[in-house]
DNA sequence: TTGTAAGCGTTATCAT
DNA sequence: ATGATAACGCTTACAA
């Protein structure tokens, strides 16, 4: 029986293998094998020879036959809702060089903030990869479940969530956004309104939480339901304004520059005629004008941290880790008091 | 001889293979590969008994062995110096996009803006995957060339290369920096400076290319080093005041929006004091105020056509594709004549 | 230290 | 229409 005589066409040229470094080294497979894995020992004089092949043939392992071979593809997925929001590239870039360091790979998914397609896409992901990093997800628990039942290594970023099986680093909006509301109202605001931002997101729930705490101290909290681009802060300026408030909380620091420039755009001035806050801190934040109150919420670090927890389950650590970064708020230009009326 | 015992362990928990649901189905491994393929004819009763016994399992076919087996992974890769930079990530967004859509997975990589590391990364990601994309990069052509040299699709975007190996598809900067340049002096301005962005990119020889062309209006224009970032436009104000110009042609939007915010500071106003101009029209430069004069690159239909001829490249199709994609200038608020002096 | 060969989970050829 | 089975390119247990 002959086999099958394949991968010969044009495409995907075929590379030169282990067989044929052996071959001209005058060695066993396993004896190349071993020389570029450093594993076993090898005399020295096999192991020049095999390294002299290797170059003169210009051979560099199929990591694919690789990958098969030992169980692992040194790959690990990460999906985030929207890559274009800063927000989640620091997070990713930040991911992608600690992995890198770590001699792992990482393929992006972007959801495009379509909860349905989440699931989807994280199994997808996990099939070509030896672990997934959720970013901010808002499937619903079950489906995480079933995501981690595949019996690879998932950590969920930016949304607790209690199930042990799930690993998750979180950051604490709560407290920075509850700071930055007791600061507006020490400034003197007592009309206040919330933007929400991305319906059904965890960060969201914790942050309008916060921001509904004003309420105890006798502030009037408006909410109206926003978005967490800058488009959409542009969109409700004029809602804000029917509200007659001094004061306006962003969900994000996108939503506040979108306010701002329907603020201008209006000939009102901030923190003048009204106070805004943003949140994340992006690096936007300090250059624009006036240069934003916000929050900053450390995705370096998390991002950092998500790449250690994943590292140690990809080691065969237990699951279960949890892990809480604060956000900081960080008090510029963006809000003043009102003015007396 | 007994086989070893692999893969029993906890991690990477082994998965149901085709074998046992050839066996559960009872049928030859062969047929359960084809009705998963869908490739060959096979009997619907056959079908169904397959397919039943796969769900009972839970099989799933894996992935990696079958990448193995035909040679291809349905995987590709892009490499960007910054992942941080809008221009960059609106690109990769859609390239992800798109090649969702034809079911490849995309691994990122970000350089970091470090050219000596380009190279290493590229064949790194070439190892692992069946086509490249090359964002900018600052690499020499020998490197380029060493890497479409391993046999591999490889496009190139954003940097034009005469290679015909390489197929390109790159953004025409120079006449929209060459129209952003003849509307500033246009409006008067006879000292004007430009900041150079990053060093050695092809796309920033462009624009300065088109920048000195004022000279030959009898417009003076003083070059400054600047470099890309919301940082480094802020950081040469100083400079840039020291020249007594009135207007200023910014490498992109973020150096721009860098500028603005030190004019402001030092109480100078945009666009009455100073005229500055932006590139690439991030989402940003709509809401920064003011309101950014700017060139529109689009990235996103490079990106489109990015995967457009990575397709067609793993398709077999032969390389060498030059696509020029012109960028628009786009005038708003932050120019204007020059003050009466 | 080195070689032999089984096994990783598929696909595809060839024979039936 | 099915089934055996070689091959994909590598790792590694085991024998020598």
């Amino acid at each position: 029986v002959v086999g099958q005589q394949r991968g010969n066409e044009e495409p995907g040229r075929d590379r030169v293998t282990i067989r044929q470094v052996a071959q001209a080294a005058g060695v066993s497979v396993a004896t190349v094998s071993r020389v570029f894995a450093g594993s076993a020992a090898v005399s020295s004089d096999l192991t020049g020879r095999v390294l002299r092949a290797a170059e003169a043939l210009g051979y560099t392992p199929n990591v694919l036959a690789q990958s098969l071979a030992i169980g692992r593809s040194k790959v690990v997925g990460i999906l985030v809702p929207n890559l274009a929001n800063p927000h989640f590239y620091i997070l990713i870039k930040r991911i992608l060089h600690e992995a890198e360091r770590d001699g792992y790979r990482v393929i992006v998914a972007d959801s495009d903030e379509n909860v349905a397609a989440e699931k989807a896409l994280g199994v997808s992901l996990l099939q070509r990869t030896d672990g997934l990093i959720l970013g901010a997800p808002r499937a619903r628990r079950s489906d995480l479940r079933e995501l981690v039942d595949r019996g690879k290594p998932v950590v969920v970023v930016n949304r607790a969530v209690d199930d042990p099986a799930l690993s998750t680093v979180v950051i604490d909006s709560f407290d920075a956004m509850r700071q930055l509301a007791v600061h507006v109202a020490d400034l003197g605001h007592r009309n206040v309104v919330y933007l929400h931002g991305a319906a059904g997101s965890w960060q969201e729930k914790e942050r309008a939480r916060a921001a509904r705490g004003l309420r105890r101290r006798g502030v009037q909290v408006t909410e109206i339901r926003c978005g967490a681009t800058l488009e959409d802060g542009h969109r409700v300026t004029g809602q804000v304004l029917d509200t007659g408030c001094t004061a306006v909380l962003a969900p994000n620091d996108l939503a506040a520059i979108g306010v701002i420039s329907g603020l201008t755009e209006r000939g009102l001035r901030v923190p003048e005629d009204m106070s805004v806050t943003g949140f994340d801190d992006i690096p936007f934040s300090r250059f624009v004008s006036p240069p934003l109150t916000t929050a900053f919420t450390p995705q370096e670090d998390t991002g950092a941290a998500a790449w250690q927890v994943m590292a140690g389950l990809l080691d065969g650590k237990r699951p279960g880790t949890r892990l809480t970064i604060a956000a900081e708020p960080v008090f510029r230009a963006s809000t003043a008091a009102p003015r007396a009326s």
